[in-house]
DNA sequence: GAAAGCGTCCCCGGATATCG
DNA sequence: CGATATCCGGGGACGCTTTC
């Protein structure tokens, strides 16, 4: 919806959300119908911080998107998956880009910029583009319609910047008692790229109830428990330990043993994390902010903020199940008779089910005389199997009851 | 203070032996 | 031949230490 304004823009907004690699965005169908033939090859972005980025258009089948040079403003502000821009087109090839949101809807704010507040943000008509991510927002909008109280009442985030200070290990900014947001505590301080860029969402979390993050280490996955902030636990365990329940968004409950070791100045979870790390699918670079519910009967709320670089290959498969300890092995169990689908009857015969890795020989079934033989693999042999796997329903009971119908159907 | 590794114990389930 | 007992290996759980 435009006035008169379309043929000098002044103001102009849209927003666009990042939702694959940053290394060029496209501009909206409907500003490039508009001004794609005005636009000059090379474009200035600014922001309420840092320079002006000049950044190259590429023009490709109708449509424009900004490539070279986007990449480094996008590294500047550490723009990623889920991330949220509004531009001001101000004209002349000049783009303003004065509000950044992170996947949690919060607006971030850059240190040492320019309060983005000052720029004030004037919900217009919004007129939506069909799939397209753009509003366009003309100028005249009723003072009724400002968002800016609301917006300033909202949270304020802090991230940080690449460039910016180095990132600490851990970060004490835990909500208090009294529901101040402090900020959260933080274990599992990784420094790869990957947590940073799941720790960097979950610094955005915030809660009135107190709260620690925990960014996922390769040994939480590889081992079976996972660190809890000292302080933390210091602030709000009286305990050393306890059964505690932690709860996600949909409602699903895991049990899960919390201990406290004051000895060593270190809190874990323990029995019940593997489970819940399956469950979730957590992987290295995710984070899950962990919110205390009440108490004494400790609960907690989970959220988890996902490593946006691992999220192609993300299996749900396990989503949604309760894995415990003989449950694991269940599944395990299940990935053998794939396997097995592909062996040879011989060797479904030769060797048990149990194996270590493709290249260690599974264990030898012996016969009554003790000794390890092809004979073994008779059909007298294979019967027996056969008759005494099924009832303990395991991967190679099945298979060999295939084995066993294919011989009948195909003496 | 937090991450991660190590050593040990214990439990589970499959494989095998034994008995009726 | 079927049921049950026993053996055994793998891996989870835990406590603690080392390293950063």
């Amino acid at each position: 919806m435009f006035t008169s304004s379309m043929n000098h823009p002044k103001t102009l907004h849209f927003f666009r959300i990042i939702l694959s690699q940053t290394q060029k965005l496209p501009l909206p169908k409907r500003f490039v119908s508009l001004y794609g033939d005005d636009l000059s090859n090379t474009v200035i972005v600014k922001a309420p911080t840092g320079p002006e980025w000049k950044v190259e258009l590429m023009k490709c089948d109708g449509e424009i998107w900004l490539a070279n040079g986007w990449k480094d403003f996008a590294d500047y502000f550490s723009l990623k998956y889920g991330n949220l821009l509004i531009f001001r087109y101000e004209g002349h090839s000049r783009f303003y880009v004065f509000m950044i949101f992170d996947q949690t809807t919060f607006e971030i704010e850059y240190p040492n910029g320019i309060d983005n507040h000052d720029v004030e943000l004037q919900i217009p008509d919004v007129e939506e583009v069909g799939s397209e991510d753009v509003v366009e927002i003309v100028n005249n909008v009723s003072p009724s319609r400002k968002t800016t109280e609301k917006t300033r009442s909202s949270p304020r985030r802090r991230t940080r910047m690449q460039g910016a200070t180095n990132a600490k290990k851990s970060e004490f900014r835990m909500s208090s008692r009294d529901g101040s947001k402090i900020g959260p505590e933080q274990a599992g301080g990784g420094t790869s790229a990957a947590q940073r860029s799941s720790a960097s969402s979950a610094n955005h979390f915030g809660s009135e109830k107190p709260f620690f993050v925990v960014n996922i280490q390769p040994s939480y996955i590889t081992a079976f428990h996972a660190n809890v902030p000292f302080t933390f636990a210091r602030t709000y365990f009286t305990w050393k330990e306890a059964n505690v329940i932690l709860k996600d968004r949909d409602g699903r409950t895991w049990p899960i043993h919390l201990k406290v070791y004051n000895k060593y100045h270190c809190t874990s979870f323990g029995r019940g994390w593997k489970a819940f790390a399956i469950d979730n699918d957590l992987r290295v670079g995710d984070s899950c902010a962990f919110e205390l519910l009440e108490r004494p009967e400790i609960s907690f709320r989970v959220t988890i903020f996902r490593n946006p670089e691992d999220s192609n290959d993300r299996h749900t498969s396990t989503r949604g199940s309760k894995i415990g300890h003989g449950r694991h092995k269940r599944e395990l169990n299940a990935r053998s008779q794939i396997e097995y689908d592909h062996s040879s009857e011989d060797e479904m015969i030769r060797y048990s089910k149990r194996n270590k890795g493709s290249q260690v020989p599974r264990r030898k079934i012996k016969t009554r005389d003790g000794k390890f033989d092809e004979a073994m693999q008779n059909k007298t042999s294979a019967r027996r199997a056969i008759q005494r796997l099924p009832s303990k329903g395991t991967a190679i009971a099945r298979a060999l009851e295939r084995v066993s119908k294919l011989r009948s159907a195909h003496p």
